[in-house]
DNA sequence: TCTGCGATATTC
DNA sequence: AATATCGCAGAC
């Protein structure tokens, strides 16, 4: 199987209706799903194994728990747009937005598996173009490591996946086997919850 | 292989 | 003061 330009152009965009159930049913949904981002002239793509649910008034450990503010207004645009934060002065990290308009849900996109663009994601993350087996593994397998890789800032929040420079493609359906689930990863409140959920098979997940 | 730490914008 | 992170240095 290869992952080509002809390949994903004939895969699906997510619609509308994807992203507008329960956060925790469009995380669980996303795993298996493939990222594109259109550049000038290349297509960067990544499939989604690893993510984290954020609910809004109900989730403690939620950006969007104490309401809207500045930082957290695209979080709680209608569901399939992005939502792109800056944390610990450093890193940006990429959301889904679920639900309807108002609502606050997003997902963390958490980690993928490199499939077109290789050669972007690798000058951007370390600078070179041949990278060893553990340095292609590390590509994408964190929050603001997808953010560098893909050149995700808080310019891109606030996109509408449903247009064309960003979207979700319908790829590959899991079954409940397939996924793992766990606490979310680097929070203290609502720690209880099993909010992240992975493809267990996958060599591309985080630490 | 692992642990601790520094970087530092944003909000409360 | 705390945080939805990461890479590096130094210990072993």
């Amino acid at each position: 199987m290869s992952f080509d330009k002809d390949f994903l152009f004939n895969l699906k965009k997510l619609e509308r209706e994807f992203y507008l159930k329960p956060v925790v049913k469009v995380a669980r949904n996303l795993l298996g799903k493939i990222f594109v981002k259109l550049e000038r002239n290349i297509v960067l793509a990544g499939m989604i194994t690893e993510v984290e649910a954020y609910d809004g008034k109900s989730d403690q450990a939620s950006h969007s728990y104490k309401g809207l503010n500045k930082r957290n207004q695209h979080m709680f645009y209608l569901g399939g747009h992005t939502y792109v934060y800056f944390t610990y002065g450093v890193h940006y990290c990429l959301n889904v937005v679920a639900c309807r308009e108002g609502y606050g849900a997003a997902v963390l996109i958490r980690a993928m598996e490199p499939l077109l663009g290789v050669e972007k994601f690798s000058y951007r993350r370390f600078n070179k173009r041949k990278l060893s087996e553990k340095e292609f593994q590390n590509l994408l397998n964190g929050p603001g490591k997808i953010c560098q890789a893909f050149n995700l800032t808080t310019k891109q929040s606030g996109k509408d996946l449903l247009g064309d420079e960003m979207f979700i493609l319908d790829y590959k359906n899991l079954s409940n086997k397939q996924i793992g689930c766990s606490e979310r990863i680097g929070i203290s409140k609502s720690k209880e919850l099993m909010w992240r959920f992975y493809i267990k098979d996958s060599k591309f997940l985080s630490k």
